[in-house]
DNA sequence: AAGGGCCGCGGCAATTTGCCGCATATTCCA
DNA sequence: TGGAATATGCGGCAAATTGCCGCGGCCCTT
């Protein structure tokens, strides 16, 4: 579809260097196996304070952030990745899809957003679906979701409202924990 | 930090100038008065068209716009009242919270996106969040409806874009028409 | 070490839903 | 004007979901 992998923009940093940012070890060096494997030259951090020094030591072209780490959010690193490197794309990850969260990445500068579990090429195609020309909004088809589409929606942005925390969402939700339990554990309707 | 919060910022167009475009002429009528005894110099349109003939007369300050509508999107229509007048406030409204809608209406220059149903309330909070110095993605401290609360507001908007009919709205909505019937029975939960 | 909060899960009983059928409008069209 | 299609309300019953209990485990603060 999309024809334009190849070429991201960019100035002296390398076409397809990657900063992966992920406070889980395990998740992280998976990934950067998977785009090493691409041919990617990558770098990784555990947090907001590794993830800049190894920005400004060299500036990468793309960067991958999770949202939800130790010290400062992910918010905060995309918002001064981008003013330390203004060409860089970043996407954002969270491990729960919530609007909110979307928008205010989108606000600071975030190429994307993708809700985990994600992998490498959701995550290449979420880059080259951001790069994207949104200019043409053509056939964006509003169509009405189901109850359960809805409902899915709904418990999963008052779940990011409380950081995950499922005791809380039930609570706001006006359910019990254990059927707000059970609903997590279905997946995502269609 | 940047101060703007209390000063919505204009060049010709009058602070408190409102658009409001949606297709239902009751909601929009209902809007409209509720922004009037606010104290706004309310505009409507119920299309595209409408929209920009009446935004290129005189360029509000702000405009509220639902996603779904009858012609262009309403997509298209934040991306070109923004390019008729930049400093233009813009808050999208849809039908459903989806995050990808909400990303492409923020990356076409949306202020802010909220799921209706929405009262004049909620909007302005939202235009306020929006307009907020978003630098500090510290605490966002909505409202939260209940489920329960969530999905009567769900089945009754459907069930008027089905014009009231319970057979359609129970097939949009995946359900039983039966189990409409029953939920239908049932009060506006608090 | 104790208290408190959260998590996941098993196991009911109570409630809700899906699905059937049936009788009755309403609408539209040949 | 008769028939086909569709909508509505409702009873009933089996299947699924939810509310609610309790348990042990984990992590943090006191």
């Amino acid at each position: 579809m999309i024809e334009q992998a190849a070429n991201y923009p960019h100035d002296s940093t390398e076409r397809r260097s990657i900063l992966l940012v992920d406070d889980s070890v395990a998740f992280r060096e998976r990934l950067a196996r998977a785009f090493r494997d691409r041919g990617f030259a990558v770098r990784t951090a555990g947090n907001y304070d590794e993830a800049m020094t190894v920005a400004r030591e060299r500036a990468p072209a793309m960067a991958v952030v999770d949202l939800r780490m130790p010290g400062p959010s992910g918010l905060n690193l995309v918002k001064d990745l981008r003013e330390l490197h203004s060409e860089i794309q970043v996407l954002v990850l969270s491990g729960f899809g919530s609007i909110s969260t979307a928008i205010d990445a989108v606000r600071l500068g975030a190429t994307n957003f993708l809700p985990k579990p994600a992998d490498a090429d959701d995550i290449l195609a979420a880059f080259e679906r951001g790069e994207a020309d949104v200019s043409d909004p053509a056939e964006t088809e509003p169509e009405t979701p189901s109850l359960a589409r809805a409902e899915w929606e709904h418990i999963h942005r008052v779940l990011a409202d409380c950081g995950g925390n499922i005791s809380e969402a039930a609570r706001r939700l006006g359910i019990h924990r254990r059927s707000l339990q059970r609903k997590l554990q279905k997946r995502a309707p269609e």
